[in-house]
DNA sequence: TTGTTTTTGATCGTTTTTGATGGAATTGCA
DNA sequence: TGCAATTCCATCAAAAACGATCAAAAACAA
């Protein structure tokens, strides 16, 4: 028998084997034939698109990851870390959002775990300064904006003055932020100043302020200040929060949802 | 008996499909055939009629989700057809680029090959409103700025009022553009307005102007005028570049490299 | 009803994908 | 360096998938 029936479409193995080359760094033909049961000529064969593509670079026995897996590694770890929780919260955030809406999502596992649940929605305006959520959101059906600016690599965010002179020409509904560290005294705390710029400027202009923020964000302070809390309209965590926010945060005009 | 009574009718097939094709992100042909009780002949048309709306991609045995996957760089068949050309066009293209420079490179498949170039050079800033080129930028080594804008969704590139003002503040020693089309008379068009106001206003402001554009795209007309060719200081393209355009071009002040 | 259009399924030649084979190239080791 | 083992590449044949085309059935209009 020459072959046999294709279990498996080529693009779906090839990126099958895109994400082995990434996940240790290289690959051999050997373990990738017997990894995805299809000969070594289809390996080459793929190996040989995927280089075109750029996406590996072939060497002798097998190829080598081109992309840079660490930085990745960085945000995927910080997504997964607390993700039951973060899922949670989202979810909750998803309640609030009527109606033909527009939105900000800043950067932030949380928010992109919002910004998964908004796909189907074709009545919605999303602005946002996250690259990631708006990858998230590229083929999906709401309306997307980028706020544009400098990329912050690290956050993989938009900051900078180009980023502000966007976002003073919009004005959303709602704006879920996440931030690095709250606490009574200080309020909303970030370890960079361009990023909390921007949130603070969103924070002005948006008609509610929805924080997304797990409780082990509490009493952390960061070094620059994002805002106090009387611009944040409401704050959705976790049971673990401690009880001084639920007790405190109300008294100061803000809702708290505790999932 | 060639047919019988169809059971469902063919839009609310397709919506199956197209379900089907979200949920695990691939679709064969063949598990559809037996999902949904109907010949491969129909559900090859369902896939060419979902494609053509852009819900799914098709593939050689079947179809793959469009949605998520920013980092597939195949917009389409075309983007494989020639990909040989557009990256020997954006590795000439690349030879063009001197130290510290600022450099914009707008939507395309030919840009996006010439970023791919750029991944390791820390001294270059690159200013785009291509999702895709950010993308591909965004773990890498050169400064990186978007333009931010509503997200044109079959282009996957930033575009409108919103972008344009934040052109207005920027300033590149090189931009690199693509378009669907050029001709002596005509100039450069495309397909959408918006997509040629901001490729115009990039033409305005650039330094210099490098068109990408491989063989293909000559003596193509599309809807939307971009620019005329005296914005235009470079044309890469590739052999069979019709012999009309290296005479008369360099006649007007542009230099032709071709590949 | 009758005639027309649309949709579906079957057929058939063509294209694409895959696996095997044999010779060339590369690597590792003495 | 020389030699053996492995890996690569070009080529070919089989199988699967594809596209074009046509005919039957259904839906639709007059």
């Amino acid at each position: 028998m020459i072959r046999e029936a294709c279990p498996t479409l080529a693009p779906q193995r090839r990126e099958h084997i895109r994400l082995l080359v990434r996940e240790s760094g290289v690959a051999r033909v050997e373990d990738l034939r017997r990894e995805l049961k299809v000969s070594v000529a289809t390996i080459r064969r793929d190996l040989e698109v995927l280089e075109e593509e750029g996406k590996v670079r072939r060497v002798h026995g097998g190829a080598v990851s081109t992309e840079n897996r660490l930085d990745e590694a960085v945000f995927d770890d910080k997504t997964n870390q607390f993700s039951k929780q973060k899922r949670a919260i989202a979810e909750e955030a998803y309640q609030l959002i009527g109606q033909e809406e527009s939105l900000f999502l800043d950067g932030g596992s949380t928010t992109l775990c919002l910004a998964r649940l908004l796909k189907n929605r074709n009545d919605l305006t999303v602005v946002t300064n996250s690259l990631r959520a708006a990858a998230e959101l590229a083929n999906s059906e709401p309306r997307v904006i980028l706020t544009g600016g400098e990329l912050r690599k690290i956050s993989q965010t938009m900051v900078g003055p180009l980023t502000s002179a966007v976002l003073s020409q919009v004005r959303v509904d709602r704006a879920f932020m996440g931030t690095m560290g709250f606490c009574l005294k200080n309020g909303l705390t970030t370890t960079d100043p361009n990023e909390a710029f921007v949130k603070g400027l969103v924070a002005e202009q948006a008609v509610q302020v929805v924080l997304l923020a797990d409780s082990s964000k509490a009493e952390k302070v960061s070094f620059a200040r994002v805002s106090d809390w009387d611009k944040v309209d409401i704050l959705v965590s976790d049971q673990n929060l401690p009880p001084i926010f639920t007790k405190s945060l109300p008294k100061r005009g803000l809702k708290v949802c505790v999932v």
